[in-house]
DNA sequence: CTGTTAGCGCGTTCAC
DNA sequence: GTGAACGCGCTAACAG
């Protein structure tokens, strides 16, 4: 049925062994034979089973990607542009949805070891047990993108959420705010834990007291900053700002605003974080914190590819990239 | 190295081949052999080598989605969904982002093969010759989700652009508007051929003559919204209304014309396609047509799986999922 | 029921 | 330089 390089080998008077030798040009073969094979490639239309190859070899130009979901903007650009260097490296992309389910994690993980992927690209909030026991079994190449690994163990490529939300915080501080709400992500996520020590910094060294009752700590999409939002503003004490910890629940919390009767900025500050597309289209436009996402997913790439190119000799790295923040309409100054 | 099936069998006392029965429970196997094997299995943390396995069987759990590009909100919705559905029934998802480039699909599509894919979901505006060419030679299941194929070679599941599109531009045309611009998609795709069909239709049939000077063709995300808006807008025979070919190409409408001093839906009302989540949030809430997302993706699944395991008995199949329109605040009627 | 043998298609020693 | 033989790990066919 299919052909195989036993066909080509019988074709062109050769062994199977000189075929495989021109193909991947592991030893040096002689111009004429070599000539000869690939011409009778060309007319077989030949091209070599990679799953055989993989078996062989135990390799197969397969990269696994694992992320939380990848039904959010940010992530799905993450995993678009990622899938798009993998390629033009010839590495094909393993999509591994892991919808915060450890279990799934898990078992995708073993799958991808079974299929012998490459390596692994894993962004992910925070290298969990079951990760780390199974990369000190395995020995695949990884990288930890959006989470910076503070034991060296693995390596990353990530901004400084602390100092992101700290940034994002001391602008508003700086623009006269006082009373500034957070409306944060889960703080079993190392990231969203980074970003609120960032946020209490700021706090603190304008002397300002930090308090509970202005954080939130729930998901990175609209419905929560929405629903924060409702429950927030329409309190005697509402913030005159808050930091969202995307831009998404920045979203939600102008619409919650809006329908509480406060105007965006006028009674209220409202600052995003990631400047995905939406953030500049948005009315009012988003100040946010931009997340380099372009960069983050070409440097995970390259240092994957880095790492599967150089095997032993490969030193670990962490890669800090940096943040810049973008200022739009959502916010301005108190009293401005 | 690794652990494999003959270590097993060694050291259980039976063959491989007991062990890959008692794995595959291809045979019957006694019941006290059984056992021991998979207390061995058990033992000694086994699991079989996927790719070996993929080799002999000629199948690899894997299964092909092919899209445009996942940096989109219908889309990367579709392929976490779909992903989700193959992760239930034990296949692993390998993305394809052909980023609308025929050679990068090309690619792919052959990779696929090369991967012995078990089945391949094609996201895809319409099959084209390369496409066509590909499956008469390889017989590898495949669905089209996205794209009604007319001529029935292929199984897909879509909903009724031209009907749909028609709704819509129907519920703008009994809400009294007469000048109704279409921000369509580009024409080479059929999917927005359709849609354009079903707008000319409505207007037709309200006695409306279409009018080439309010057709845009571009891409469907914000910032071609927002450029067909801008040109639009501030012509003096500007529209009442519009009917765009995605919530995003909206969305950049919504902008342009409130840049232009334009309210929405005031002066002119915005209809937007697809019901993403953004649709809701959005101020003012963006009147839509709803694709059945969900049901997209579920049942493109659903077909493919059916393929997989029905082999020749399957018989191709074409769904039209219903489309619905979502009234909200984008939109009112003239002088209402 | 179970063991033996022979591939699946390719890469790689080891001789020549 | 080139070919023969073996192995990657598993499943299938054929005996028994």
């Amino acid at each position: 049925m299919n052909i195989t390089i036993r066909d080509v080998a019988m074709r062109a008077n050769v062994s199977p062994a000189t075929v495989s030798r021109v193909l991947n040009q592991s030893k040096p073969v002689s111009k004429a034979v070599r000539e000869k094979v690939l011409r009778v490639v060309e007319e077989l239309n030949f091209n070599p089973n990679s799953v055989a190859r993989s078996l062989a070899m135990k390799e197969s130009k397969l990269i696994g990607v694992v992320v939380p979901s990848i039904d959010s903007v940010f992530l799905s650009k993450f995993v678009n542009i990622i899938e798009e260097e993998f390629f033009k490296h010839n590495y094909t992309t393993l999509l591994c949805n892991t919808r915060c389910d450890d279990d799934v994690e898990k078992d995708y993980l073993r799958l991808l070891k079974d299929k012998y992927v490459d390596g692994i690209v894993l962004m992910t909030s925070h290298p969990k047990p079951h990760q780390i026991e199974f990369f000190e079994q395995v020995e695949i190449p990884a990288v930890f993108a959006g989470h910076t690994d503070p034991t060296k163990q693995f390596s990353s490529v990530n901004i400084d959420n602390y100092q992101a939300m700290y940034d994002a915080t001391r602008y508003l501080l700086e623009n006269g705010h006082r009373r500034i709400a957070f409306f944060g992500g889960p703080l079993i996520y190392r990231q969203a834990m980074e970003r609120l020590s960032g946020y209490k910094q700021a706090l603190a060294e304008y002397g300002v007291k930090y308090e509970e009752s202005l954080m939130f700590a729930n998901d990175y999409d609209i419905e929560h900053g929405y629903a924060n939002g409702m429950e927030l503003f329409q309190r005697a004490d509402k913030p005159t700002a808050v930091c969202c910890v995307s831009d998404m629940v920045a979203v939600g919390a102008i619409k919650a605003a809006e329908e509480g009767g406060l105007s965006v900025p006028g009674d209220i500050s409202i600052m995003g974080f990631d400047d995905i597309g939406l953030a500049k289209a948005y009315r009012p436009g988003i100040t946010t914190i931009r997340q380099p996402i372009q960069e983050l997913s070409v440097q995970a790439a390259e240092m994957l590819l880095n790492q599967i190119k150089q095997k032993e000799d490969y030193v670990k790295e962490t890669r800090i990239l940096s943040h810049e923040i973008i200022v739009r309409g959502s916010c301005m100054a108190v009293n401005g």
